[in-house]
DNA sequence: AATGAATGAGAGTTCATTCAT
DNA sequence: TATGAATGAACTCTCATTCAT
């Protein structure tokens, strides 16, 4: 009995011990598309091909399941941010760079938007409570700081900007496009997701929040 | 029998044939708390002080609940948007007073931003399939083009803006701040929702955007 | 507010009245196509153009109302029955008019075979325990039996033969052909509902009892 | 716990697996008795001992339950067809032996009777949508038609017999006995249940029907 | 490490019937 | 005679979770 479900283990394609990795990147997509309370155990199962019970194995609970995938996608965030290094630009071309950042990566990583539309929509609770995930934008209001100040004492800044409103004001203008983006194209009878009003709405957030920022 | 029946009706707070008005208005607040997947038809009848089978005499299912309880609330914002009358104001004050419209009016409606979260969450379906609601914000998006145009003739806007992606980005700036508002005021530690944070944010953004449009 | 009501009412086309007798007509249909189980009171009102609550007005619930529909169902058949003058005929010519209005009672009432199939799917409790139906058939066996004896006594027939027995089997004959017409057709894949397989089987049946009853 | 659940599991009759055939042969009955849509799934389930959701685990929903038990009850009446031998036989004995069959085996499976009749009280949905159960009487027609020919050819036979038409009759005149037995007894006074009476009528049908088919 | 079988709690929905006028 | 509003009981089905191996 053993010796056959392992041989059939592998001819799905799993290596011994790949069935945590499979559960989980199943689970992000699940997870990412249905929020916590929308997504089915039973689907994340079928998805990664492996026995239901074998999720309840590994991560406890549905909930465990969740926290850990929402920790799998956010950690893969805060890698990309640790790539950023603004303190070699010109302030204008750091928040340049800023700002094009904040929207790229929501570009790329849709099951990112994914999760957080729905722990929003859900009233953050998870996120609130998971100490891994509470210092988690901070390094980005940090440059946004010190850009600020930079571009201040060069005078081509405005003074008195709050960078936290900042940020939220730059996060929310790519975070509502994409977030937001089914019920947009539809009401306006634009299609958002197509990669010409993608690039399009990059420039214009690029340009939008730097003139925005500029001493006259 | 028919004695505790008036009293509990009344207790809730029911004319005679309050009862549709009274599920609805418990619909609206469940339905913006847990979204549409989320929401229990239990708790609607608990809250609305009715015999649960009485929602499906009126409404036919859930789902009908939730069309109805999502028209109503657009309905309101719908009433609102009518009162603005942006065309004797100066370019710049026009605009001003946009923005700050998009922000007041989510501040006001927390039920409106709840249904919006959990519909984007859910793929904006319902939205969708809802011809009530197509071309909703439609008013908004001629008001901005002309206030833009006018601008840009008087020689105080920047030229080149494209209108749908300002009032993506103004719409965004002020969604972000209530929609994901409990994981940013946990994240930043600072209260998002007291009230000098909000009116703090207020005038960030409405001078941010002006900025934004700015010709030099 | 009662004489909106009643202008409604006759706007509709009924007289004062004849909601009775439209509740019925409905619930003649309904039964006959669902049964008693699955026949809808709600349909039965829709249909018959009248307020729900009128109908347990009327015939206390919805027993009572199958009641009354089985039984005047019946009432029209029985009132065919009386109209059958086989004395005056020879045996032969008898018998074949027995058995072919067993099969056109059958065939012009629909409405007939549908609350026969129903009855006898659910045990057929209600006719047992309806006195009113209990002496249905009877007059059949009596006509049958007087005939057979005369049929046998001009040395046409054959003897020992059981007239309930034979009763069965000849209504049997075209009872299955309408009340099983939608599975043998089906799977025979020859459509019996046409006209020409219903005068086909018409004259099947008349020959083939006839032709089992002769003396050799 | 877990000794009360085997006591219970044995109770019912079930070895380890068989869970799944007590509830098969619950539903045969329930179904059998009060159709697709009387039928019960909190009865099936406490008939055969089973949770209820076990039900739903195997068969998907009450459709799929019914669907199975339709298959079932019908596999085993293919198995009996198969077993008849009627060219071995000379034409009039073939033929009797057809008729004692289609009486006989309507006897001996009430389930099949029951299944049959709110099948058909329902229009046959079911039936005709089961690939599975479609061109299932064909064999015993081709076995008419043959016997029929043979018949014609040796002379005892009539000619011009349809043997749809035949089989039809043949089959009705048992099907309508049982069928419609709880009926007739009541009606007539005539315990039609007893032995006495089922062997007289299957007696009857078999005499009736060769005489029918003999030339003269 | 892995699995098929089994379960309890609860959700949405249907429907005959009654209330109150 | 007629009606809209309201209700309780019951039913199918879903889903996370646990049992037993």
């Amino acid at each position: 009995m053993s010796t056959s479900r392992s041989v059939r283990a592998k001819a799905a394609g799993k290596e011994a011990g790949g069935a945590r990795e499979a559960i989980l990147a199943a689970a992000r997509q699940e997870f990412s598309a249905k929020g916590a309370a929308g997504a089915r155990v039973n689907e994340i199962a079928a998805r990664s091909g492996v026995n239901k019970q074998l999720i309840y194995y590994y991560f406890g609970n549905k909930e465990g399941l969740y926290a850990a995938a929402l920790e799998a996608v956010y950690g893969e965030i805060r890698e990309l941010e640790q790539g950023l290094l603004l303190e070699e630009e010109a302030p204008d071309d750091a928040m340049r760079t800023l700002v094009a950042f904040s929207f790229d990566y929501l570009a790329a990583h849709p099951e990112f938007i994914g999760m957080l539309k729905h722990e929003n929509a859900s009233g953050a609770q998870r996120i609130r409570q998971s100490p891994t995930l509470q210092g988690l934008n901070s390094p980005l209001i940090a440059m946004i700081r010190k850009t600020l100040k930079r571009g201040v004492a060069s005078g081509i800044f405005r003074q008195g900007i709050d960078p936290l409103n900042l940020y939220i004001s730059i996060a929310g203008m790519s975070y509502f496009f994409f977030s937001n983006g089914a019920t947009l194209s539809s009401i306006f009878g634009r299609d958002l997701a197509a990669v010409r009003s993608v690039s399009a709405y990059r420039r214009h957030v690029v340009d939008f929040a730097l003139a925005g920022l500029m001493a006259r």
